[in-house]
Formats: structure tokens, sequence, C-alpha cells
DNA sequence: CGTCTATTTGAATGTACTCAAAAGCGGTGG
DNA sequence: CCACCGCTTTTGAGTACATTCAAATAGACG
């Protein structure tokens, strides 16, 4: 079943009955998503919440220079979206791109809103997982002024460790906010001693 | 009335009857906190989702070499809160303190289920909230990764520029990265051509 | 197997920090 | 109401962390 790693992450947070699943259910698309190929690109308005069931995307900007920031990393059973975009209807500012070939469950906005009609306890859902992505977003503005480059890249390789494998040390920089060559001398510095 | 600007305030995203605004009311507490005085302060566990009326409250955290970073200014009609404590009921990292002589109206977790239960459009209200700030949230997080100190002071300016009055150019370096000296030293520049 | 992209390495540079000291400002008490 | 004290802001010199640019090497995908 493709279904089963989405419920068992909203059964975390929320309890559904039977019928409240299948609603759900019924509600999402599969689509897949070729490594290198856009689930959505700047300008586009989003039209839905991704769930990764398999694989990874990666969400980014890209500043007026040219360079990209890397805004948050989707490995299997993580949501992701342009939370702007999707919450405004407005052209959007990210890209959102698979790292490798990715499985993913698309859930419109009109469904979620239907969903919350239906199903309030839907709302509680979304509002619990924001809160936590809200948290993470704070601390990592708190570290990125906080933590010298070196420090938050220790921490990303603790919190993360999945990711170290899959995701091109240059995407891991741009995440922590550094350039790819000055991580390439950190661990060069830090690996010698081990 | 002290509740018009909180009912104002929640009437832009959701639609209340008369009766939940009066339970919703009836929940509330006022305080008022002076200058310099705290509402939350590291190492404890935050019981309350504060709403300014009147005044200014900051919210910072210390890190290990005791500098202080402002994660958020929170001017009159603007809600506050240690999000990771609130949510985790673990003790959290921020400090809340009173930059003026400033009114509040506090609701506890414990009356914000209550709230959700009774009320269950509630839980959209804080979704909307939640999801507004995490927004902005990551908007920092790329400013922070893709402008200059100067460009990020521009901005702060031009997007709180009610704040400038109130708030002491020490926090608000702060809330944009970067030392109080170098602020100074930023706007010493940019004024001259002034 | 070849090409394209990612990573490594090095030298020069820059943005922002640290430390120190002086000047300005505001609140509090006499 | 003024004077003083403490905190904020300014200014300067020296420093550091991280960037930029360039080139060489390694690695991965088609």
């Amino acid at each position: 079943m493709p279904f089963e790693l989405i419920l068992q992450n909203i059964s975390k947070h929320i309890n559904l009955t039977k019928e409240e699943q299948t609603f759900f259910v019924s509600l999402l698309h599969v689509k897949q998503v070729k490594r290198k190929h856009f689930i959505l690109k700047e300008g586009e308005i989003s039209k839905d919440s991704i769930f990764v069931t398999q694989g990874c995307l990666r969400g980014y900007t890209i500043d007026r220079d040219g360079s990209e920031h890397v805004l948050s990393f989707a490995p299997a059973n993580w949501w992701i979206g342009d939370m702007y975009s999707l919450f405004t209807q407005q052209p959007g500012t990210m890209n959102i791109e698979a790292l490798v070939d990715t499985d993913v469950l698309t859930l419109s906005r009109t469904d979620q809103e239907k969903l919350y009609k239906e199903v309030p306890t839907f709302e509680r859902f979304f509002r619990i997982i924001i809160e936590k992505s809200l948290v993470s977003s704070q601390q990592r503005i708190i570290d990125n002024f906080s933590l010298t480059a070196e420090e938050r890249y220790h921490k990303f390789c603790k919190r993360y460790p999945e990711l170290i494998e899959t995701v091109p040390q240059k995407q891991i920089a741009s995440f922590i906010g550094i350039t790819p060559e000055f991580l390439s001398k950190l661990r060069g510095r830090t690996h010698s001693g081990k």
C-alpha cells in the first residue's frame, strides 16, 4: 500500500476512523518525479501540499545573483511545499526538485479545504505539522546567528544522518548557508584528525 | 474595551458568533508588564500564548557566549510565545521581556485546548497565524543567506517602520543578526548621503 | 568511455567581528 | 529640576571567518 506511510505519519498526531482514512486517501494523487525534474518552479502558483513516500526532494530559492539557497530537504515521510504561494495563491519563489527518483502524494489546496470541512480534525493535524516546522525554522535562525559554519555542519550531520549519503555536499553547504568550497575546507580540517 | 483589538485581529481570519466571542474572551487574562520586566524566562515551561494590546515585547535567546539573539518583536496587535516550550511543554530557551510598559492578554494552553474543543474554528485561526509566522520565518532565513547586513537593515526599516522609534538599535542589530557596533557603522555610511 | 558536474585546493579579498575608548542619552534620585 | 550614573551609540584599529576566483582532480551518469 502506498498510503500506509502517510496514514502512519498522520496517526502520530490525530486519530482517524476507517471512513475518514478512506476519504482522505481518496483525495490524494500519486506522482513520480524523476531525478532532476521539478514538481514546482518559481513563478508558479503552488496548488499542492506534497508528501514524500520514497526518494528525496529539495526546496530552494534563487537570489538576484543567481545563487541557490536550500530551504528544505524532504526525504521519505516528510511534507514539503511553498508555504507562501500555497497560502496566498500568489506566484511563489520556491523551486522543488527531485534529488533522486522520487514518489510523492499530493493534496490539492481545494481538496485540503474540503478535507477541513469534512474532517475538521485535519485542521489540527496541519496546525501541528506547521507548528513543528515553525519551531525548527526558528531554531535554524538562532543557529545561523550563534554557531560557526563548522558547528552548523556538525549539527546538520547529527540531525539528518540519512541525508549525508543522499545529498550532494554542495546542497548541504547551501542549506547551512555557506559556499561549497568552504564546506570542503571544513571537512578537510576535521577529518584529518579522525 | 480591551478586547476589541484581539477580536478584530481574529475576525480577519475567521467569523465568530457573539456567543463564541464571549466564550473566547472569558478565557483571556489581562496582564501588565512593566518596562524591562519579563513575562517568560529561559528554563521555564511556557503556559501561555500572548497577545499584545499595547506596548512592545521582545523574544530572545541567549547563546553559550552570553550573546542575545532577538527572535521576534511583538508590538500591539501581535502574538508572541515560545513555540517550542508551548508545544512540547518542556523548558524553553526564550526570554520574553517588555521594551516599554506593555499590556497583554494571555491564553493558557489548557484554555486553548478547551477553546479548540468548544469552537473548532479556532483550530483554523491558529493554524493560519502559525502559517504566516512560518512564511516570514522562512523568508528571514533566505534573507540572512542572500542579503548583506545593510540590505537586511533597510528591509527591516521598511517592514517594521513603527519599531524604529521604539526599539533600541542594539536590538534591531540583534534581530538582523549583526553586532550593534556594525549597525552603527552602516547607519553612519548611509545617512551621510541623505 | 566520455562528458559534465561535484569536490578539492590555494591565494587574495572582503564583510563583519572584537576590543577599546569616547561621546551621547535617558532615567532616577537627590 | 538638575546632576549623576548607567546604558546605548559612535568611532577606530586590528583581526577572523568565510567568500571569490581560478585551476586541478575526482566522480557520476548517460
